[in-house]
DNA sequence: TCGGATGCAGTGCAGTCGTATTGCAAAAGC
DNA sequence: GCTTTTGCAATACGACTGCACTGCATCCGA
């Protein structure tokens, strides 16, 4: 074994490069050059790591998966033990949502990765098992009946304020207030045991 | 003036076309030379109407609003004159939800532009706009206080619910399901004057 | 009838793309 | 010390890109 690097190192390395070009100027913009010189690297290394454009990017995608599920995980270990179900939701999805400058740059890359994966059915199989298990876990958390549903728009809202984030259409104030008031409808109409906080600090 | 032709037909022609690629293979896609192929004309004539490509992206968009708009209007006429708050929500949602084939490549080729568009600020702006419009419009409809932050809500869950359905997590029966039952919270919840209605046909 | 404008096809060009291939330095095993 | 394997750089290639340009047919106005 010549040389010691650690390749998995190494191509998490290309990968943060790829998102950091996919952040600014979007997927179509992720070459091998593109990303190599992104990474300070030569083409050819990148090309050593990753054999293939595809075998790149399906990387990349699992990384910013990854990505994801780690901050949802650090949300919610933050809270303690035994969180009462509506903080723990609030919490895991403005986790997900993106609020600051650097999970936006995160949310542009998830969202060229959605238009990505409409067209290419097979990379979007573990996306589906994601979202399904997610919904598994929230439904468990929500009162009332038709907690299936509910965990399904619960869901879907936070995907379309993450999409209205990124587009500017919301502060992430108003997108954090059209939350709040979603828990309000689920926690408060149904008598759930979660009732909002006194003081709710982003 | 030679040649009688249609600039405006000869343009929505090409544009269909582009619609058709980037539904099918993404946005990335779509070249010159793909497009013409598509429209089954010469790469030389879709020069000829769009002197640059992004001419022909900016164009596209603005069919795809076009589009969109009319399903909506299309939608509220069919409900006849002052249709209830909740009745005429759910028509205009579920005319702009992907829940059919047809609607399903448009919504392709929207979610495509969002993420295209996530890194143009330029062509983000009349977006917003129609947005903001959407956004005051839902809210005159909504009861109760918080109206604004409700109205948010709900396009962010339409938003998501499409989406999801593109990425094939939600049937277009779950996407109705939770709407409904959305509806339910913001319109029971508060007494509103919409009641959900006995039957929900799809 | 005849210019001239217009609609459109075709070609050429410089550049970028993904990928295959080659070359070479460094380190490990014999 | 020599061979072999590995890490990486560089180059070559064919395909494709957007765009500029040329050529030609068609039709209108004079």
């Amino acid at each position: 074994m010549p040389k010691k690097v650690d390749p998995r190192q190494r191509r998490t390395l290309i990968a943060d490069a790829l998102m950091r070009v996919a952040a600014q100027q979007g997927l179509e913009a992720v070459s091998l050059r593109h990303v190599a010189a992104a990474a300070g690297v030569s083409a050819g290394m990148v090309q050593h790591y990753f054999r293939t454009k595809d075998e790149m990017m399906a990387f990349a995608l699992s990384v910013v998966r990854d990505r994801s599920q780690a901050r949802v995980t650090d949300a919610v270990a933050a809270l303690g033990d035994r969180p009462a179900p509506r903080q723990l939701l609030r919490a895991m999805i403005a986790a997900l949502l993106p609020l600051d400058e650097q999970s936006r740059d995160d949310g542009r890359v998830a969202l060229a990765f959605l238009a990505y994966t409409a067209v290419r059915p097979e990379a979007a199989a573990t996306l589906r098992k994601d979202n399904r298990q997610l919904v598994d876990f929230v439904a468990g958390l929500l009162p009332g009946p038709d907690a299936d549903a509910a965990a399904a728009g619960l869901l879907a809202l936070m995907e379309g304020l993450g999409v209205h984030l990124l587009g500017g259409n919301y502060t992430p104030q108003q997108a954090l207030r059209a939350l709040d008031h979603h828990l309000d409808l689920i926690f408060e109409a149904t008598g759930g045991a979660g009732e909002r906080p006194p003081v709710t600090p982003t």
